[in-house]
DNA sequence: GTGAAAGCCGTACCCAAGTACGGAGTCAAC
DNA sequence: GTTGACTCCGTACTTGGGTACGGCTTTCAC
């Protein structure tokens, strides 16, 4: 176990992986609480603020924004288990039809590949055809 | 057939379908020519705007950056459908990798709403938990 | 001939999520 | 006793793709 508050900035940003510039930013935009500063030294921070740096990192990577990851600490505390699975939910539409445009972008691009490979005309391209869109 | 350089920039933007600022944003950065101001009168666009403006739409369509589109004028210039068709494979490559991150995301994100609905304990939340991440 | 609507142009602003910079202070080591 | 490494703090910059503002000049319709 980590001892209580002994870590500067730089060794908060190293346990917890990121840049000190990230720290400031997310006391910054209130997701992480600035320790006072003592009267001489550097403000301190623990494990605390280890695990909320991590909380936030995790979050982002299940691709929650930082607006949402600020809910999600919010409802941390507060335990909410059904309004966490109604944002969660949310979440789980978005990506579904951010998939689903990129799987139609795919196939486009998959058809027009297919369409050059398929050409013997080297002096157009199905490509630049179907951008240029002269039908 | 339309005549040429018979529009406005307004009739450019709505026979395009984007806002006039757009079209002057593109002028910008280089991705559509500015006529010439005649002495008295506006700028007059033609046919080859629109069509500019429609390819530059369409690629975007596709997951083309408004950078790549340049590439992809420029090639659309030279005809030359071997460049073109490299540019569409990093596409498509870097489209499947970002399908492939969303679907992971997806995937946890169902399996800690499944965990949610299963379980009988409401003082905890798995999906926080989860993100806490007390292992 | 007058008032509204467009066009022209430069500049600034928006979003998110940071990153970078620069001056000032502080601390420890050599 | 100064060099170097941090911290602190405010501010500005970055990327991408536009959008908005404001002042000025034309031009069109009535």
């Amino acid at each position: 176990m980590i001892q209580k508050h002994t870590l500067t900035i730089g060794g908060l940003a190293q346990a917890a992986g990121v840049n000190v510039e990230t720290i400031r930013y997310y006391q910054r935009v209130g997701m992480l609480a600035q320790p006072a500063k003592p009267l001489q030294g550097a403000r301190r921070y623990g494990a605390g603020d280890i695990k909320q740096i991590r909380f936030i990192k995790r979050a982002q990577a299940l691709g929650f924004t930082l607006a949402e990851v600020a809910e999600l600490l919010a409802l941390g505390n507060a335990s909410s288990c059904r309004e966490t699975q109604v944002l969660a939910q949310s979440k789980l539409e978005s990506i579904r039809a951010r998939i689903n445009d990129l799987v139609k972008m795919q196939n486009t691009l998959l058809q027009l590949v297919a369409r050059c490979n398929a050409t013997n005309d080297s002096t157009r391209c199905p490509i630049i055809d179907t951008l240029v869109g002269e039908e």
